[in-house]
Parts: structure tokens; sequence; C-alpha cells
RNA sequence: GCCGCGUUGGUCAAUCGGCUAAGACGCCUCCCUUUCACGGAGGAAUGACGGGUUCGACUCCCGUACGUGGUACCA
């Protein structure tokens, strides 16, 4: 029964989409071409009071970004739809009650209170996290253990309720991920979990297994956080009669913080200095969490960095483009354990696509830079010193903190690197090279040198004791391209007048 | 607590019973450059622990420890 590939990428729009959630599509989204299958978006806003307006629209750039869209699904359109859990509503509801019928679940009209009464009781006894399951549901107000009447006139009388899925007492389920191999659950450790919701929405696992049925999903990659409740969906798959049409699971490896203790939050960016969101998102209370995008990454080198954290493709190199990706990508060869962070490495990253990276491409990137900054060049001036700059940059924004000095002269100096040696031989030695400067007709990198050189020479100084003096001159720092180079670069006029200004400061 | 999943250098990781244990990031040294960076050459640094199985275990099995996930009318 080989079924055309269908894999899914459903989020739900709660926020801003961290890089836990581009992983994840992006193994799907890899999967799926490697196959020749459909990349699918799902919605999956069926809690109603987390749902972030918004939220959707920035999941939809995002995979736009990264270069990773689906074929179908929200925003895409398709023959499945729709393809928002919110909007498929009306659908859940039978397959529910097809369930209560078939004795597989039933309804329960416990208010949250009783519930937590529930709850605190159990937990007064010892029981430090008490489930509504097998040995519970017995003393709970449900349709097992209420007269079928009572039940009756209570549905009749729209009495709030919820479905929940019968576990069974003593059972075991077993089923084969991708990934890890064969898992095994004992029933009686899950819960009789809440499968249709009081409004009437489902819950994630009631959605999940109709949406990925009706949806003809052939493969379920998702964070390991669902392992547990995997058990719940593959009992719905057998109970609704849909076990030939379960799709094969995958539960990926977490993301977990640089610095111990848990997976990557939202929170850790902030905390430890570097984005976990795939780009800019304002949250409702106003605060800023920046975005890779923003900060300067490329989405190749994020999706670059992100396909290694978990998966190895078992070749010596490592940059990869996404057709390589999608050529070499091998879900047997995720790895099974949570992988952290690290962010050092996802900088080198991008310093390897930066460098990738025409100087044009360099320019358009620093044009906003200039533009803020009120400087006016010329396009092949601009391209010029970006391709004298590109290999220290590791961002795309790195250009100006590289080059300011090719656009202004400097500010300040770095004296101490230059008045411990400094000297009445050395100042006479610039005094001259002006003078001699101002007589090169040809300015360029070789003239200047040889000029520079020659004058060193005439005078028995050794050349590198006048250079970095020279290099302060220019850039004001011990930093930059080659002397000569930048010396070329800011013109005949320019690198006088600087020489002289400096030369009385010293 | 209970249940699941995991555990190779600081980090990402290769290895599918033969290991003198790849490679990458980071770190250190040297060369290049009398700047920084790039590049090049080296270096330090790894199999959680205890039992099996086996001629042989990093690889297989079992315990323990540790980590991590779940334990909601959240996903």
């Amino acid at each position: 029964m080989t079924r055309p590939v269908r894999v899914r990428f459903a989020p739900s729009p709660t926020g801003g989409l961290h890089i836990g959630g581009v992983r994840t599509a992006l193994f799907n989204y890899l999967y799926a071409k490697k196959l020749g299958g459909k990349f699918i978006l799902r919605i999956e806003d069926t809690d109603q009071t987390r749902f972030v307006k918004g939220a959707e629209e920035y999941i939809i750039e995002t995979l736009k970004w990264c270069g990773i869209e689906p074929d179908e699904g929200v925003g895409y359109g398709g023959e499945y739809g729709p393809y928002r859990q919110s909007e498929r509503k009306p659908m859940y509801r039978q397959y529910a009650e097809q369930l209560v019928e078939a004795g597989y679940a039933y309804y329960a009209f416990d208010t949250p209170e009783e519930i937590e009464a529930m709850r605190e009781r159990l937990k007064a006894g010892g029981n430090p996290a008490p489930q509504y399951n097998w040995a519970v549901r017995e003393y709970m107000k449900n349709s097992l253990t209420l007269p079928s009447d009572e039940v009756k006139a209570r549905l009749a009388a729209g009495e709030p309720h919820v479905v929940r899925i019968k576990m069974p007492r003593k059972d075991e389920v077993k089923f084969h991920d991708l990934i890890r191999g064969w898992v095994s659950f004992q029933t009686a450790q899950v819960d009789d979990k809440v499968l249709l919701k009081a409004d009437g929405m489902p819950t994630y696992h009631l959605a999940v297994v109709v949406d990925d049925y009706l949806m003809e999903i052939t493969h379920a990659f998702r964070g390991e956080e669902w392992l547990p409740s995997a058990p719940v969906h593959i009992l719905l798959y057998k109970y609704l009669g849909w076990e030939e049409k379960m799709p094969e699971f995958a539960h990926l490896p977490l993301i977990l913080k640089p610095d111990g203790n848990g997976k990557l939050s939202k929170r850790d960016g902030d905390r430890l200095g570097f984005p976990v969101f795939s780009l800019d998102w304002h949250t409702a209370d106003g605060t800023l969490q920046t975005g890779f995008r923003e900060r300067g990454f490329l989405p190749q080198a994020l999706i670059n960095f992100l396909v290694l954290l978990g998966w190895n493709p078992g070749v010596a190199h490592e940059i990869f483009s996404l057709d390589e990706m999608i050529q070499l990508f091998d879900i047997a060869r995720v790895h099974q354990a949570g992988a952290k962070f690290d962010f050092e490495k996802c900088k080198w990253f991008n310093h390897q696509y930066v460098q990738m990276q025409s100087a044009s491409a360099l320019a358009d990137a620093t044009v906003p830079v200039l533009a803020a900054k009120g400087v006016q060049v010329e396009r092949a001036y601009l391209e010029h010193i970006c391709s004298l700059v590109k290999e220290r940059c590791t961002f795309m924004s790195d250009v100006w903190d590289n080059a300011f000095f090719f656009f202004e002269a400097p500010k300040e100096y770095d004296f101490d690197a230059v008045r411990p040696k400094w000297n009445d031989t050395k100042k006479t030695f610039f005094t001259s090279f002006v003078e001699r400067a101002k007589t090169i007709s040809t300015w360029d990198n070789a003239s200047i040198e040889a000029c520079f050189k020659g004058l060193a020479e005439e005078m028995g100084i050794k050349v590198g004791e006048v250079q970095m003096p020279m290099r302060i001159m220019l850039c004001g720092g011990k930093f930059g391209p080659p002397v000569f180079e930048i010396a070329a670069t800011i013109g005949q006029k320019e690198s006088i007048e600087r020489i002289e200004k400096a030369n009385s400061l010293f």
C-alpha cells in the first residue's frame, strides 16, 4: 500500500515560530521533496484561548523566508481543505460520537471544579499527578457511571460536556517509530484524554488523527514531546477503523538550551543573547523578541545549521544547498538524543554563507545602513569596499563596523598603539611621505606601496615601524584591510589629509 | 512520584562487534600578514558507571546514575 508521500507541518498560532518549529518544518519538507511528495501546512488553532493574531502570517512568512514553502495548506490552497482546524470544527464531532457509540469513548459531565476537587483529593492521598483514568472514571460524572436516560437528558438539555477516550485498563500499545524503533506503552499509564472539548472543539489528539487521516498524511514527523501521547493516537486510528491508513511516525529530538536544563524556550534568547525566533516577533505586551532574519542571518545559513542539529548526512562536508539536503536526507539518520543549540556554530555557518555572497549583495544590505548614517557614496565604491571587507563579516550588516573608515575620517585614534614608539624620525618620515605622495600620478596600491617603502629605505627605517602608524592614521585603529589598499581606495587627497592631521596629533 | 525517550571531547557528531575512536564549531600554538580577518600547519580535549554476552565491545543485553519529555477541556 504505497501511497504518495504527504507530510505536514502543523504549528499552533500561539506566537512567533522558534527554531525548533523551523527545524520540524524543515525535516518534513526535506522528506517530502526527497520522495516527491507534498508538504502541507496545517494550522492547529483549536485552542481559542491561546490564539494569537498575526501568528499564522508569521509562520507563513517564516517558511517563505527559509525557502521551504508548502505545496498545500493555509495560504496555498489544496484539495483537502480547509487547512485551519478552527474551520474544520464541524467535522470532528461525528468521529467523537462514532467512538462513543462503539464504546471506545464516553461523555463526561464533570465540571472543572469537580475535576479539580478530584485532583486535590488524590494529591492529598499521595498521588503527585492525578489523572482522569480507568480507576477515576468509575466515580466521576460520565456516561459510564450515569444512567443512560440521564445521559440523554443532559445531552438533550445542552449541558456542557466533553468526550474522553476510554483507555483500556490493561493493554500494551506498540508502534514503530522511524527514528526510535519499536516503542511501547502500557495503556494503564495513560489517562482518558479529552477528545472533544466543551466548546465543541477537538483537542489536539482527536484533531491530528482525524485531519491526518482525511488529508491522507503518510508520515507524521513531530517533536519528541509528542511521544508520550502517541499511544492515544495509535489507539484512535484503531478505534476509528483507520489502521490501514495510519501514518508512519517519527519523533524528532528536541533542541535544548545551550546551558543545560531543558528544551530551548522562547525566553532563552533574551536571556543568553541570541535569537530563537525566525523573524522579529512583537509580543502582546510590546516586547520585541529578535529574529534570526533581523539579527542578520541568511536563511540558507540558518537552515544549514538547523538541519545538522539532530541529523547527520554521513558525508564529510557540512555546507549544503537545499537541493543537496534533499538529496542526502534520510529520516533514519536523525538522532535520538536532543541537541544543544550552539550559537557560535550558528554564526560560523552564517559567516560561511556571507562569504558566498557577491559584493553587490553585500552592498545591497549596506545601503540602508549608510542611509541611516547619512553617508552617500557611489555604488561602485561601495561594492569595492564590500569586497575588501567581506571576509571579516559574519553578518550582512557587518560592513559598516569593518569599513566605516572608508566613509569618514577616523574620529579617534588608538594612540596607545603608536605613541610608545613614536619619535621625531617617524614624524619626519610622514611629513616627507606626504610631500612625495602628492607627486604620485597614478594613485594605486602598487605606487603607494613603492613610494612608502622607498622612502622608508632611504631613511633607514624598517617598513614595519611606520606601517602601523600609517594604519592608525588612516583608520584609527589596528584593524582593516591592507594599508595601501585603504589608501588607494579612499584616494590621494583624503589619504594625505588624514596623514597630515594625524601626524600633528601623535 | 509514575511512565517514555536518551547518554561518544565544552558543543554538533562519525562508528552499525576489530579503535591506534573521523570530521566540524570553539579553544591553544605556529606560519602567512609587522593590524584584524581569511587561509595553512599542528595541539589539548571523548565512549556516564557497574555487570553480563563474545575470541573481541563505544558498538548487543541488564541494572544504576544522570539528562530530557510527558503526566491539562495547551499544543
